[in-house]
DNA sequence: GTACAATCTCAAGTCAGGTTTAGATCAAGC
DNA sequence: GCTTGATCTAAACCTGACTTGAGATTGTAC
């Protein structure tokens, strides 16, 4: 083929992402990313789509909803392509939200130690269950809202 | 009410655990719990299962998914009622999954910091994507396998 | 100019982990 | 004995993040 390098047809963008071209139209459809059309409505890329796609992967992969990743996007520059150092700025909010998970699941696994692992392993008494700790609440799927 | 305190009704361990009499209901029909019935065909339950319904939340918040929850559960003896100890166990288990977690998300952490922290951003060519490193397959609905 | 792959749209299907609804039955207090 | 609330079963529905399929169109290589 050899287009323009930085003109990307959806197989091509799919191709650089590892991403399937059904979840690159399904991300356009959310907003997640757009497209240009050429002449005859098929979609064309920009080279820095390949950097957006792989935020939003990576993202997701932190436990983050669609609506949260658009969330996160919506602090990059609307009217150009995005810079390193935007991408930079808002790859630090996402450090932060490790970080967080990170506090979490260690509180975690001491309350683990010192309530479970005594045996005394119950909902109402064990601290590990607390409305305002709602670490576990499971990205996407089914409610997960621990309300005991 | 006052029953007997060793046997409870669905909505006695219902309010023991927080857990949604339709959750255990379909708890009982995925295999995580089992119960006896009335002559009325009413669920009775054993005060030890609120035990294992905590131990079933715990473990989900954590992102195992009933299948491997299932798993866990199996390595509890089958004729007699689960001791401390048995419990001890199997959250042992639990703590070193945690751990494990800790480790990828610390080392997600590293890598966000050298790779998209400098604006390289790229599944290709960031070390973030990588087919062993499934930390991310978040739990249960959407696939997430990465495949990179 | 034709074949064949890639793309298009739109609707429907999938999977996990439940919830909701309907209509019937059971249990407890008075 | 009756009423009221709890429970029963079975089946349908829900959300999120996609995938699959059908049928039509486009784009490119030869």
């Amino acid at each position: 083929m050899m287009r323009h390098s930085d003109i990307l047809t959806i197989g091509e963008l799919a191709a650089r992402t590892g991403v399937p071209v059904s979840a690159l139209r399904y991300y356009e459809q959310r907003g997640l990313i757009r497209s240009l059309r050429s002449a005859g409505k098929h979609r064309r890329f920009l080279r820095s789509d390949i950097r957006r796609v792989s935020f939003v992967r990576i993202a997701q992969s932190l436990g983050l909803s669609i609506e949260d990743v658009l969330g996160a996007l919506a602090r990059l520059p609307d009217a150009r392509t995005p810079t390193a150092a935007d991408w930079r700025r808002i790859s630090t909010d996402i450090a932060a939200l490790i970080d967080a998970r990170i506090a979490e699941l260690t509180r975690t696994r001491d309350r683990l130690d010192g309530c479970i692992g005594c045996g005394c392993l119950s909902l109402k008494h064990c601290a590990l269950y607390n409305p305002d700790d709602r670490m576990g609440a499971l990205g996407p799927g089914p409610r997960l809202v621990m309300e005991v």
